[in-house]
RNA sequence: GGGGUCGUAGUUCAGCUUGGUUAGAACGCCUGCCUGUCACGCAGGAGGUCGCGAGUUCGAGUCUCGUCGGCCCCGCCA
């Protein structure tokens, strides 16, 4: 090797050091050519050190220094000495001391970077995807991934120290169609037939629990080609992990354990478990979401005894379809402009509300476009139901029961926004969501669907409804709220054949069809199935949220965009027909 | 599939409403001067396919249509 090699990093020299004689490698950060003394900042990820070249001190690596320039590598030798009085820089951790150049290798060239390889930068994302490796070389990027980096530490001895084993589930496998869109991968051996990207490792980690690995867990790749959002890429990482023997409290407790330890670890916060559950019917009709957010009160009401005998048509007609009435007070905005709530309005409309429905609350009464329709008494009734006080606003939407909640549910977000309800300092809220319904139904296909997946095992009491009931059979399945971001989900699976074949009926997956599709897993379970459950955390969601990002892009490495693009390496793209031909693939 | 918003110098933006001289600013970059700076300072300079394509017009960064791309959202995400 050519170069010398460093002695210490750029964050590590202090007062201690001072008379050493030391080598840096690292980037040019900052130059500042006096004339006579050069200064330049060299960085790495561990920090940056000030170099000093003086002419009069060593006139040839003061000459070489007249050539550097933004993120050129460097090798430097020099000694190490302590800031004249006054010129010490608290900002930096080296601070009191800086280095003066005895000699000075320039280990590459840079051009002129496209953006300041610094924090705080007003800098569009794409040209940050761009040129990632710069966007990466900056401190609070490096900072990021080191959490990450944590985080997978974490989660592996949390999980080694309790018995789990990690197993590697594979990343070809079959196509499920049940859920979200695969991610296809021609067979060049098998002309016509194609694997699948796993969406989750979910029928293979409920094999190796037949398999006998009783405490299974994987940090895991899984792919969905479903459109990308904020919070949601191509490829993104689980922490997935699954329990035999184990009842839902187990799994939770479980998971529990290692939100204790990214609490304390991260945030140092004495995380209190049990952590507070609600159950879905509940979440929906406070808080008009499966994953609401508890950092700010602002409860949704549900109203339907108050205008049960309503002789306002849109009430009237909303109960007799077995709707609900929903309100929620915005405190003291009883002022907003007619021009504000034609906002609001607009802003329900584009969710999907028929309108809705504004009053101002005055002295013991409420003043709206609707207040003609309703009686002294529903007023006051409501006033007091909705514990309104005069210079509040009430908002109110009906409809069909859980859509109307959802719909009053982002209001109620875009309220609190508006309203500057949750305060920077605010308490992290954490909370589990149970009890979801097994199925839903979709008016589109006029079938039954999982919401959770086909294996999420019913409650044991509500199994004689799934042929009768569907839609009241609650799921053994339970949801990670933190902030009101979905972060981990789960369930107790079915591990005996005859329900899990009741399943595939009410799903309407025939005996031939779930045979062909999930065959395997089918035929596992006759071979001494245990009782088993698990979770899987959305680990990208979580490192953003404990580095207090919004969006998984500033903890990933190299994202894609909106659209799914690869920016730096300009993915996807075409490829040589001959490479069609070999896979048997003709691009219509 | 749909809605919103943006695209002008290396970067961040102004200019567009009301079409008209040589498209500006800041930072960055280049050159020179400067021995204690750390947002160094001072003087000078270079740098533009106004995303792309068509149309309207005597004339388009500006108006129209299309298209590509970024971001946010709905649908979708078992």
């Amino acid at each position: 090797m050519k170069f010398k090699k460093r002695t210490h990093t750029c964050g590590e020299l202090r007062e201690s050091n001072i008379g050493e004689n030391v080598v840096l490698n690292g980037w040019v950060a900052t130059r500042r050519d006096l004339g006579g003394v050069i200064f330049i900042e060299l960085r790495d990820r561990y920090g940056i050190t000030q170099i000093v070249f003086e002419p009069s001190h060593n006139a040839e690596a003061h000459e070489q220094a007249k050539k550097l320039r933004s993120e050129y590598v460097i090798s430097v030798e020099g000694k190490v000495r302590r800031r004249p009085e006054g010129t010490e820089n608290p900002a930096l951790e080296t601070g009191n001391i800086d280095v003066m150049a005895d000699k000075l290798i320039i280990l590459n060239p840079s051009e002129t970077p496209p953006f300041p390889i610094e924090d705080n930068i007003d800098v569009s994302e794409d040209i940050r995807l761009k040129y990632r490796y710069l966007d990466l070389r900056r401190p609070e990027m490096q900072k990021n991934l080191l959490l990450r980096h944590k985080m997978y530490q974490l989660t592996r001895k949390y999980f080694d120290s309790n018995g789990f084993i990690e197993i590697e589930t594979p990343v070809l496998m079959k196509s499920t169609p049940e859920g979200a869109r695969d991610f296809l991968v021609p067979s060049r051996l098998h002309k016509g037939k194609f694997y699948a990207l796993p969406q989750s490792p979910q029928t293979y980690k409920q094999i190796l629990m037949v398999a006998g690995f009783d405490r299974y867990f994987q940090i895991v790749k899984c792919f969905r080609d479903e459109d990308l959002r904020a919070d949601r890429q191509y490829e993104f990482t689980q922490i997935d992990v699954e329990m035999s023997f184990v009842d839902v409290e187990d799994v939770l407790e479980m998971a529990e354990g290692l939100m204790k330890i990214f609490f304390k670890e991260i945030w140092k916060i004495d995380l209190q478990t049990p952590i507070p559950r609600l159950t879905f019917d509940e979440a929906m009709e406070k808080y008009g979401s499966d994953k609401p957010d508890l950092r700010f009160d602002l409860q949704l009401k549900t109203l339907n005894d108050i205008f049960k005998n309503s002789e306002f048509r849109v009430f009237k007609e909303s109960i007799s379809k077995n709707g609900i009435i929903t309100g929620l007070v915005a405190e003291g905005c009883g002022d907003y402009t007619r021009n504000q709530l034609d906002g609001l309005t607009d802003f329900a409309k584009k969710l999907g509300a028929g309108g809705l429905i504004w009053m101002r609350v005055k002295e013991n009464d409420v003043e709206a476009p609707i207040a003609k329709f309703l009686s002294d008494e529903e007023k006051k009734n409501l006033i007091a139901a909705l514990q309104a006080k005069s210079g509040d606003l009430i908002l109110l939407l009906t409809g069909e029961r859980l859509r109307t909640l959802s719909i009053m549910g982002t209001l109620r977000l875009e309220m609190a926004k508006r309203m500057n309800l949750i305060k920077q300092d605010a308490k992290p809220s954490l909370l589990w969501v149970t009890d979801f319904p097994l199925f839903e139904w979709d008016e589109e296909t006029k079938r039954y669907y999982a919401m959770h997946h086909p294996f999420t095992s019913p409650r044991l009491e509500d199994v004689d409804l799934m042929e009768t009931e569907p839609l009241k059979v609650k799921a053994r399945a339970y949801d990670l709220v933190l902030n009101g971001n979905e972060i981990a989900g789960g369930s107790i699976r079915i591990h005996n054949a005859d329900l899990q074949a009741k399943m595939f009926k009410v799903l309407g997956i025939d005996e031939n069809e779930a045979k062909e599709k999930f065959g395997f897993l089918m035929n596992a379970f006759k071979y001494g199935a245990p009782p088993h459950g698990g979770i899987a955390f959305g680990f990208d969601r979580l490192v953003m949220l404990f580095a207090g990002k919004s969006s998984i892009r500033d903890v990933i490495a190299f994202p894609k965009t909106s659209s799914g693009m690869s920016l730096m390496d300009d993915s996807p793209s075409h490829v040589d027909e001959s490479q069609l031909t070999e896979l048997h693939i003709k691009v219509r």
